[in-house]
DNA sequence: GACCAGGCACATC
DNA sequence: GATGTGCATGGT
């Protein structure tokens, strides 16, 4: 059964901002990078980071496998957190080269979702958000990856609770549209950039393209 | 200078 | 199981 509103918000939003070209890399495993970098992080720092992988020749999974993990943290500085995050690389690329033939992805793309999942939440560093970051835009599952402005864009129109769960979020919208994966991605890069302009965590109001909504983005809670 | 960003793990209660 | 805290750079 799907859900009338949340096909109304993306008509809107797809209106409003048209295609939004997610996920920016030119391969799952620098997605799968970028999606372990982008952790509370703007994006434009990530691509500083991936940047400088690139041009130190390390963006690939026997590069960082090798590099010393100091080093990889001074590449990786300007997205932040970057001694936190350089472990992080290191733990998803030990998996790779654990699950995979010589860190090539192809094996574990081989995994149902269900526990290629599962398997991603044991890495240590990888949550839901980047687990299903990964399944969607390094791995074309249909997946809906819900972030901090999908619970707020959803609790501020009082679709659901505002202090509904990560889980909860994602069975909402998972539930309500068609398990697709080219509607999941631009979905979820849609609320982002509606997010960005006008669900930021003190909320600004005019001009939303939600203001039509019975709740728009001007409650307050 | 304050606030925020495409989270997560861990400690403590 | 809920809540608080550390992790950190760079743009607005």
């Amino acid at each position: 059964m799907y859900s009338a509103a949340l096909m109304e918000i993306y008509r809107l939003l797809d209106d409003r901002y048209g295609p939004q070209h997610w996920w920016p890399g030119d391969s799952p495993f620098e997605i799968i990078t970028g999606a372990i970098l982008t952790q509370n992080t703007n994006w434009l720092n990530v691509e500083k980071a991936i940047s400088n992988l690139k041009d130190a020749g390390l963006l690939d999974p026997v590069g960082l496998l090798q590099v010393d993990i100091d080093r990889l943290a001074g590449l990786i500085r300007p997205a932040g957190y970057f001694n936190i995050k350089a472990r992080r690389l290191k733990s998803f690329i030990e998996w790779l080269f654990a699950n995979g033939r010589r860190g090539s992805i192809d094996r574990v793309a081989e995994m149902p979702t269900d526990s290629l999942r599962e398997s991603l939440l044991q890495i240590n560093g990888i949550g839901p958000e980047t687990a299903d970051s990964i399944l969607l835009y390094a791995f074309d599952r249909p997946v809906f990856v819900v972030d901090a402005y999908t619970c707020r864009i959803m609790g501020r129109h009082r679709l659901l609770e505002p202090d509904a769960d990560y889980e909860q979020v994602r069975e909402f919208l998972e539930s309500g549209t068609a398990a697709d994966t080219t509607l999941f991605n631009e979905y979820h890069a849609l609320l982002v950039r509606l997010g960005k302009e006008y669900c930021r965590p003190k909320p600004k109001c005019a001009g939303c393209p939600l203001e039509s909504l019975p709740h728009d983005i001007c409650e307050e809670f």
